[in-house]
RNA sequence: CGCGGAGUGGAGCAGUCUGGUAGCUCGUCGGGCUCAUAACCCGAAGGUCGUUGGUUCAAAUCCAGCCUCCGCAA
């Protein structure tokens, strides 16, 4: 099939990368070029460094409610519109473009977690499952027929870092599955109960403090769920760690929320909770690399008693 | 030109302001103690102090450039 692809971070890429092989990729849409990171230097976009490896043409309109642009998209002509995480609303005359319409690549079994966070948000609130759903896109966020479903296992160990890139594999091979099923049209639409949706709010800054009045599991799924990006923190004497993984372990003692109970220079700091404690075992401190905290305990003091926050 | 921090034995840090034979905690190796140990005691190895140049009798330390890493902000 003749395909556009739009798409921004790398969770597109392998999808990208999967139709480029299979499918004729006419073009790319992205996000515009920011000026990002330490310096504010200008970086191209994780998808568009793949299609420029590709030689395949990349417009990064500001908005695609442009009216020069949607005639640029008329030309492209493609069959079909696959999107995944591409950062925009599609307005409803693109989403009626193509041929075989718009399809979407998200990483939640729709109806949960709709929006922009699901696979944080599925680790932070404890789940055991999750998955990634190829849907028709509509006018309402996240809303639209489901095509093609697969789970994935949340495992304790799994981080965002590591379900992401799970996502990212599952994705690429769900989207090829699916254009192959559309195209010899083997595939029908479900609609989805949206009594039963949920929305993955946005991370940001606030949802990685730590709430130490929350339980050791609440506690670690929030460090997980934000691992390696942006992170669970907390404060210690007015300076902020990054915390990167913890795990459960028992008290007696019955210290305030967030305390520092004992420190254990093998193993990291044992910090109280609402339920119990948890020992912080990787850790980044300020203007440091990260570190496991046995690490860091080797070169710095941490205080019994220092109430985090 | 967004703001700021940092590069010192295998790891994490101190020392830099006030130049003068490189230190701490841990690890490693050897030995000892012990029923035993991740505990304790004794000893050892291991560093051109990121890099280039400058100032000086003398530079980890002062000055200039470069490289790399990190935090904030976007």
């Amino acid at each position: 099939m003749d395909v556009l692809f739009m798409g921004t971070p790398d969770f597109s890429v392998l999808a990208l990368e999967a139709l480029i092989k299979e499918h004729n990729v006419k073009a790319v849409i992205t996000q515009p070029d920011k000026p990002k990171g330490r310096g504010k230097k200008i970086l191209f976009t994780p998808v568009k460094e793949k299609a420029i490896e590709h030689n395949i043409p990349v417009y990064q309109p500001k908005t695609l409610k442009d009216d020069d642009f949607i005639e640029k998209l008329k030309e492209i002509n493609a069959d079909i519109f696959v999107v995944a995480a591409y950062g925009q609303l599609l307005p409803e005359t693109v989403l009626k473009m193509p041929k075989y319409g718009c399809i979407n690549i998200h990483a939640s079994l729709l109806p949960e977690y709709r929006g922009a966070a699901p696979i944080q948000r599925a680790i932070i609130d404890g789940k055991t499952k999750t998955g990634v759903t190829i849907m028709y896109m509509e006018k309402k966020l996240d809303s639209g027929d489901m095509l093609l479903k697969q789970e994935i296992e949340i495992t304790p160990n799994d981080t965002y870092g590591s379900l992401h890139d799970k996502m990212s594999v599952v994705g690429a091979s769900l989207i090829i599955k699916t254009l192959k099923l559309l195209s010899e049209g083997n595939l029908k639409a479900e609609k989805q109960d949206s009594s039963l949706s949920t929305y993955a709010y946005m991370i940001d800054k606030e949802t990685g403090h730590i709430k130490w009045d929350k339980t050791s599991d609440e506690i670690i799924n929030l460090i997980r769920g934000l691992n390696p990006s942006p992170c669970a923190y907390t404060n210690y004497c007015g300076e902020t760690f990054k915390i990167y993984a913890a795990e459960k372990t028992k008290t007696d003692k019955n210290s305030d929320f967030g305390e520092i109970i004992s420190v254990s220079p093998k193993k990291g700091f044992i910090v109280k909770t609402a339920d119990s404690a948890i020992i912080i075992t990787q850790m980044q401190a300020k203007g440091g690399k990260k570190m496991s905290a046995a690490d860091y305990l080797r070169g710095h003091e941490i205080k019994e008693g220092i109430i985090l926050q």
